[in-house]
DNA sequence: AGCCCCTTGTAGCGACTGCTACAAGATGCG
DNA sequence: CGCATCTTGTAGCAGTCGCTACAAGGGGCT
């Protein structure tokens, strides 16, 4: 049982059960060991969150790959929508539970959520960039636009206004 | 000491220290009672946690009143810009730190903070209708597009990627 | 005076938190 | 074999959590 083997099996608890809130002993009974064996291979609780946001994160990239078509959309709002519908779906729910908590940890000044919030947003702007379409006149700037409508349109759904989040996504232009 | 002595006394505290993991006896401290009387006064912890939301959010609609200007903007662009700078002081920095703690609880389900933050969101609405252009040619609509413009904008600044958040406002039509 | 209700303090319950001391197996190496 | 290092279990620490039982004061009532 290493720390590769239990990274796994920790991140399936925290994306079921949030980050926030996790402590050692639930964590450990989720992956079949002990609060005792979490600390051994990871030092400490701030290590073993350090570790399992890295993960998250690459999950994360790899979730983005896996999840969405491979096209370029059709305009900047298709893609704003596109990437809004898919992460709508319920598989997604956790990851957006987890990010809900990072984004409050951020905002509390935690670095370690800091730089995993970092990672996160700087794979998505990638992704974005990469499908938006071929004529858009300013890429880079695109990509912010649609990254920034994206974030809200999925904090208002978190909240319960998806109505909000729709016709602002609407609202977007080209 | 009432319960309406208290929530001022209880609401600083959690603007300052957050709301997800306030706990009674650090809340009672800070109000100059005990543990014991805040459960006397408010039942359990979920309801008192109830009453510090709603009085949250009439603390947030008097914010939104007293430190804004009252004039239209001049454009869409232009409200939600004015809205990010404001709540870019770090006067708001606290209401910030509640408002992501608000939204990672809706994220987990809780009923409470699905309350308080519909209200939120409801006044927020209404405020940015008001500050529209009067020649705006769809209120309702700019009002939800420059509502999602704020929210993925400070969820990005939260983050850490306020330029993401900038150049993403920038591109937000008229 | 006597009674009663509102408010408050003290003390404690059982459950949980992150973490550690200690010791015992397991495994590999000379 | 004998020693050492890696891994693991048991038990427990001091602290916090929400909440409660009990009792005592205080003020208004008849």
């Amino acid at each position: 049982m290493s720390r590769e083997t239990l990274l796994p099996l920790l991140a399936a608890h925290v994306m079921a059960h949030g980050l926030a809130d996790a402590s050692l002993r639930p964590l450990a009974r989720a992956a079949g060991t002990s609060d005792r064996m979490l600390i051994y291979h990871f030092g400490n609780k701030d290590a073993l969150v350090a570790a399992l946001l890295d993960y998250l994160v690459a999950r994360f990239a790899d979730a983005l790959d896996s999840a969405f078509p491979q096209a370029r959309s059709a305009s900047r709002r298709a893609c704003a929508e596109t990437v809004y519908a898919v992460t709508g779906q319920p598989a997604f729910a956790p990851f957006l539970r987890v990010w809900w908590d990072i984004v409050a940890g951020c905002s509390a000044g935690n670095a370690a959520y800091l730089a995993a919030a970092g990672g996160m947003m700087e794979v998505l702007l990638e992704w974005v960039v990469d499908h938006l379409p071929a004529s858009d006149p300013d890429p880079a700037a695109g990509a912010r636009a649609v990254l920034t409508a994206i974030e809200g349109a999925q904090a208002l759904r978190a909240v319960g206004r998806g109505d909000i989040a729709e016709a602002g996504l609407a609202a977007l232009e080209g």
